[in-house]
DNA sequence: GCATCGATGGTG
DNA sequence: ACCATCGATGCA
């Protein structure tokens, strides 16, 4: 199937968050092509939103969200896990976080993005790398019939912004972290 | 079933 | 002093 092309990025994280529900990430580490069915994302939408690094301003970390759309800006929280997003956007930091995927060649705990991180052996040395790379890319696949739309899940302390309705699902999946 | 807690280290 | 988490634990 045809990898999506950096235009498929360069939209906002919202309509790309969307868009990726459905679509099949393939990691290829080691010369093993793990293949996953997106169903699960949240959108982070820039320096405005307060639930968004980006938010902090530009920094060391943050400055991969302000880069090129297409990268993955993947970093450590609870000291313990990664957590994989991709960059969207124009150099606005925004960013899209993957939440869960469905493994469709190898088994694995993949219902949270702590889980599938460990499960596909992501971690921070590929922060940065490219979704049209050699390691890392999204082919084209099915959208789901139906999609669920909540809040995004631990961002209580991001004020008003906790409310936003900024994490999808695709309502049928079995690989969703929660329902 | 549920709520609560602690692990563990990068970040500002 | 926080955390875009998770598994274990306690109690029902």
């Amino acid at each position: 199937m045809p990898v999506l092309p950096l235009s498929f990025y360069t939209r906002d994280a919202e309509t790309v968050a969307k868009k990726l529900l459905g679509q099949i990430l393939v990691v290829n580490l080691n010369s093993l092509e793990q293949r996953s069915r997106i169903v699960e994302t949240e959108a982070y939408i820039g320096t405005h939103d307060l639930a968004c690094h980006a938010s902090k301003g530009r920094t060391k970390r943050t400055e991969i969200m302000f880069g090129e759309a297409g990268r993955a800006y993947i970093y450590l929280t609870y000291g313990m896990y990664n957590m994989l997003n991709i960059v969207t956007g124009h150099h606005d930091g925004q960013a899209v976080l993957i939440r869960a995927v469905e493994p469709l060649n190898y088994e694995g705990d993949t219902k949270g993005p702590g889980k599938l991180c460990k499960t596909l052996g992501i971690t921070r040395t590929l922060n940065n790398e490219s979704l049209l790379g050699e390691k890392l890319w999204i082919e084209k696949g099915k959208a789901p019939k139906k999609i669920t739309t909540t809040t995004r899940i631990g961002v209580d302390y991001a004020k008003e912004w906790k409310d936003a309705l900024l994490r999808f699902y695709d309502a049928d999946s079995l690989w969703v972290s929660r329902k």
